[in-house]
RNA sequence: CGGGGUGUAGCGCAGCCUGGCUAGCGCAUCUGGUUUGGGACCAGAGGGUCGCAGGUUCGAAUCCUGUCACCCCGACCA
């Protein structure tokens, strides 16, 4: 008898949104954590879709003119130390090398040996280390711009992790870009952000709100940071994504002047731009249901799952043989200009427990065929984005004509759902009582709240402290135009209050 | 790093308060059989340093101390 489990992930939304998100990754099989602390193990399914995030992120920074370069993963300690707000924003965080070998004792046990001069960090993030080789690779204005990206681990030695969201150590890239003028500089830092706002959008099918950062939020020894943000199930907003102005900071610190043609010797402006695997937890809490994770097509590792169903076994062969063919067929089709990509799962298992695998890994489209489906040369289908039991038949061919459209449906499907989401869940909030009410009344409450505010710092860190509630960015959107504080009433800005990741 | 919680088979748990047969249960795994448009059923089997290290005791999963890891809530952050 079946067991009467109403969703496959337990506990649902609902009931624990911070254990039904675990309960997703493990039920996908993404990751899972690590003898290391707050280290975690990508597995196949996850590294697949963070190699899928790499290859179109990885195209657009080159159709944008970037080329990628990589850097050490080692930055002597004295490094950090040249920028000051940079020092105190990440010193705290770093895990650092001390030694170069290990020696065993008399005990037999192995000891650091090997003290070195200067101690190395483990890069939090590299701009220090890519400025000292920017300082040389930049002499004359014909050097610029420079525009270059890594693809690298990072680590910051957090106090608190989450798979994918926050973890020790984390795969992301990072842009750093060298330009003549300000203007340049502040052009690049926009285009870049303007190119993640596209990708989450487009490809993670993720609503994302561009903005810039209060300085509370700034990158340390930023001039602006800008950033896109993106609102969960649970409504609190994830940060997806930055893009720092960096303005004369880094180039002072580390020297990268280059000749200007009139002959003058002038100190270069900055940029630096990143994302991270944080983007697989925003995919996963943006769209996964009590029934598992659900991939947008244009980021998912496998589009189709093909499941035969052999209940006898004089048509078995039969049935994966039509199958197999049916894969080719399918495979044969495009979707964004790639063959689609197609599972078939020929295990030896019962038909409604491989069901179930696939819906909880997120696969877009799950196509069951048997003996009968085969007689009347038809498919039986089921998509992720409908219930599991929301499934209907289609003629072979007609289906296999039409997969493309069937795919970029779901993705259609996809964003609109996020995006209305986020929509009812923000609120143009007016005053300090409706702050309250909106942030405070319960566990249903809370989202965007999209207000004046007068960006002043103290008051900022008071919000923070009694509500929990912080600027998310000052979107770019809606101009300059001052509004009144909910707060002071004293001109402000047009901000997106939320409770954030 | 502060407060709270949890570590017992791959997963989920019981046992711990009140120390005492060979450490149990469900799911999963393996074998045999019955099933078969659906997360099966019957029978049997395998699988455990009870997180780790000390201590108390005739005897420790159980009591004590330390330590590590994970989860939740804070502060910090992509």
């Amino acid at each position: 008898m079946a067991k009467q489990t109403k969703h496959a992930i337990t506990p649902t939304r609902s009931e624990d949104y911070p254990e039904w998100y675990q309960q997703v990754v493990k039920a996908a099989d993404l990751a899972e954590t690590s003898p290391v602390r707050g280290c975690m193990v990508i597995k196949p399914w996850g590294y697949a879709i963070w190699e899928n995030i790499q290859r179109d992120l990885d195209r657009r920074f080159k159709e944008t003119g970037h080329k990628n370069a990589y850097f050490p993963l080692f930055i002597p300690m004295s490094y950090l130390q040249k920028e000051a707000e940079h020092v105190d924003g990440f010193a705290k965080e770093c895990a650092v090398v001390t030694h170069s070998r290990l020696e065993a004792d008399a005990d037999g046990v192995l000891q650091p040996a090997g003290k070195l001069e200067e101690p190395l960090i483990v890069r939090p993030t590299s701009e220090t280390i890519i400025g000292e080789l920017f300082s040389k690779w930049v002499k004359s204005y014909r050097d610029l711009p420079l525009l270059i990206n890594q693809w690298a681990n990072v680590v910051r030695w957090e106090m608190r992790t989450r798979l994918f969201l926050r973890t020790t150590e984390f795969l992301w890239q990072e842009g750093h870009t060298v330009h003549a003028t300000a203007e340049e500089a502040i052009e690049e830092t926009r285009r870049m952000l303007d190119l993640y706002a596209d990708f989450a959008e487009n490809v993670l099918a993720m609503p994302v709100i561009t903005g810039e950062k209060t300085a509370a939020e700034r990158f340390p020894g930023a001039e602006a940071t800008y950033a896109i943000e993106a609102m969960m199930q649970d409504r609190k907003a994830l940060q997806a994504g930055t893009s720092h102005f960096l303005g004369q900071n880094f180039a002072k610190s580390s020297n990268i002047k280059y000749l200007s043609a009139e002959g003058e010797e002038t100190f270069a402006w900055t940029t630096s731009w990143g994302v991270s695997t944080r983007l697989i937890g925003g995919l996963i809490m943006t769209h996964s249901d009590d029934d598992g994770l659900i991939l947008p097509p244009r980021i998912a590792p496998s589009h189709v799952v093909i499941i035969p169903v052999t209940p006898k076994e004089e048509t078995r062969s039969a049935v994966l043989n039509y199958c197999h063919e049916f894969k080719q067929a399918l495979e044969a089709k495009h979707y964004m200009g790639e063959p689609v990509k197609v599972e078939l799962d020929d295990r030896d298992m019962r038909g409604g427990e491989k069901v179930w695998h696939w819906i909880k890994k997120g696969i877009p489209i799950r196509v069951e065929i048997g003996p009968r489906d085969m007689e009347n040369d038809s498919v039986f289908v089921g998509r992720r984005d409908k219930a599991p039991k929301d499934k209907q038949s289609y003629k072979r061919d007609e289906f296999t004509s039409r997969i493309s459209d069937q795919l970029d449906d779901i993705q259609a499907v996809l964003f609109a759902r996020a995006k209305k989401f986020r929509d009812d869940n923000t609120r143009e909030i007016k005053s300090e009582a409706e702050f309250k009410a909106f942030f405070n009344a319960s566990d249903e409450s809370g989202g965007f709240a999209l207000m004046g505010f007068c960006c002043d710092p103290e008051l900022e860190e008071q919000i923070a402290q009694k509500y929990k509630v912080s600027v998310r960015c000052i979107p770019n959107k809606t101009g300059d135009e001052s509004v009144p504080c909910a707060f002071t009433g004293k001109p402000g800005k047009r901000v997106i209050f939320a409770r954030s990741y």
